[in-house]
DNA sequence: GAGAGTGTAACCAATTCGGTTACACTAAGC
DNA sequence: GCTTAGTGTAACCGAATTGGTTACACTCTC
């Protein structure tokens, strides 16, 4: 994955970090929901949330994951922001009066 | 500013969003904090506490600029991950066992 | 001195993050 | 069949965070 494809707008929304963790993390490694639970040092109820996307990566699972898989924090965070973006593109624009 | 850039772990830590906001919009626009707060729909307090680098760049703020000056959320999302990330990176890293 | 702009503290409501416990379901083993 | 491991998810809860309201003191500039 280059830096362009993390950074620029995707015409379709981006996987949720959870469901990358889960492909690439999780199926690469044979590793159970409640085993990478274990090793993160976190709840099985939150790593489950977390790859059925239902949570996002906050900068402390981006941490942990980065710290036991030897990926870097910036990827997920990046990962998380993409998402982010996508969302925040296709929801509703706030009112707000123009500048400049 | 390339992708590269916005992506990058850089060496030093890197601007906090509030910050540039303030040089980059604030100044050339020669708006007040209170202004700038009126026209974004938050308080004047919030947009001391962004622009003196007090609190982070929400999703909600992000998308309250660019819709009012015409940048894109990225941008800011981006400007503020990459701040995250230098703070994760120089941050005690989470006990955890590894993977993989 | 009067006024506008500012930083910031105290306080508060709503939301979010993550944990604990518990329950029901599936799949694999004996 | 029964048992066990793994799973998704709901209810509940505490701590932290987001952002607003109000208020006060400070610095400018007329």
């Amino acid at each position: 994955m280059t830096d362009t494809e993390v950074l620029s707008a995707p015409k379709f929304k981006p996987s949720h970090p959870g469901g990358i963790f889960k492909r690439q993390v999780l199926a690469e490694n044979n590793l159970t929901v409640t085993e990478a639970a274990e090793r993160l040092g976190i709840t099985r109820k939150h790593m489950s949330n977390f790859c059925n996307e239902h949570v996002p990566c906050s900068v402390d699972l981006a941490q942990r994951i980065a710290a036991a898989t030897g990926s870097g924090v910036a990827m997920w965070i990046n990962l998380q922001a993409k998402y982010d973006t996508w969302v925040a593109e296709h929801s509703e624009p706030p009112k707000v009066k123009a500048i400049g």
